[in-house]
DNA sequence: CTCTTTCCATAGCAACCGCTATGTAATTAG
DNA sequence: CTAATTACATAGCGGTTGCTATGGAAAGAG
């Protein structure tokens, strides 16, 4: 039996006369720089190269395309030339380091100013609702994980008792937003760099 | 010669059949809740209780209307009930008034929450350009106004030479961008002021 | 009253919205 | 090969977008 290593097991059918990756690539980039309700399906077209009916059955409707490109945003992986993020020792560190990082992905060189989870839909109408949603969640995700790990810190008697874990993370967390909108307002990275050093001073340091 | 006290210069021509001011407040309303693009025409007209020709007598187009709503949000005396800001001290109360003034407006009863220079065009299409750039003013200008507070004090001798005023005024409004967020995902009032309680350790104390 | 000015109501413009029906091309299964 | 399956290209669907032409109504000026 001869092994076929990299057998995608192979639908019947046409295949897919485009690179799938590459054109979600460019949507997720458009849906970044322009938003997602303020993105219409012609400039996605344009943008990834192909037409709509293409789009549709790829990636089944716009809202569903949007979807999967905040996942492939968040995942960042395997696309971005930025280090990233370490396992942290300790909660300030956790959040020094997400601070530091959301610095300099919001000032990349290829890719649009700011946070797609920030700006791509602040507000809009009620035919957003899931997508809102969807980024929303990712905000209050980001938020609770940060909160644990000060809960933890708090636990194991590295951080006093009077921590407001919540406030503390809730606090972090809203300086990545706002440094979204410095970004997009044309803010350089060592100066989002520098906000970064201030704001660490309202962090406690572990004892 | 009798004196016409309250005498708005009447114009000739029938008179407008409904009160500016108030259908100017629906529509800033709903600019605030839904956003700039995603607001439709019909949507303002609705909300506003007059038809699409009045909308346009009244108030040129979409863009020229959404720059009233603005300059009325930005000047909320005559029609907030929350207490305004008073004359600060020093670039720390300046700072720490505008937090909380901030943390109590994104969380009004009567209002939709955040913040509409924050929320109403993040991102968007080339339409809403000069909106965003308007919106982009607002910001600007609030973060020099605080920059320079800041630099008062430090020529006073109030704050050491050392300290990073440019930062110090961008974080404080990254912070004020990022709370808008977090009201919006449905942050209480006592959580924001916990978090501008926490934030306002990173501000230098005067000497 | 008449004349002029301005606003309102109806109706509808061209352009764009997200999405899809139809017919044909390209691929796999047997 | 034929049959089945899926994608592509063209064209266009019904609905909405921001905005306005048209004609009549309501006000001041004389």
């Amino acid at each position: 039996m001869e092994s076929a290593v990299t057998h995608i097991a192979k639908r019947p059918g046409r295949p897919l006369s485009f690179d799938r990756e590459k054109a979600l690539h460019a949507a997720m980039v458009l849906f970044w720089r322009s938003g997602y309700e303020t993105t219409s399906v012609a400039d996605l077209t344009e943008a990834m190269g192909i037409t709509a009916p293409s789009l549709y059955t790829a990636f089944q409707d716009k809202e569903t395309l949007f979807l999967e490109c905040l996942q492939r945003y968040t995942d960042p992986a395997g696309y971005t030339d930025l280090p990233l993020m370490p396992e942290p020792a300790s909660s300030r560190e956790a959040a020094q380091m997400l601070l530091e990082f959301s610095a300099r992905w919001f000032t990349q060189a290829n890719a649009p100013a700011g946070c797609l989870v920030a700006s791509a839909a602040s507000s809009g109408s009620s035919s957003s609702e899931r997508v809102r949603a969807a980024l929303k969640k990712v905000r209050k995700d980001s938020q609770r994980t940060l909160r644990k790990k000060v809960e933890q810190d708090i636990r194991s008697g590295s951080l006093p008792e009077t921590t407001n874990a919540r406030a503390l993370a809730s606090m972090t967390i809203a300086v990545v937003q706002g440094m979204s909108t410095l970004a997009r307002d044309g803010a350089s990275r060592s100066s989002l760099l520098d906000l970064v050093t201030v704001v660490m001073a309202a962090w406690p340091r572990s004892r």
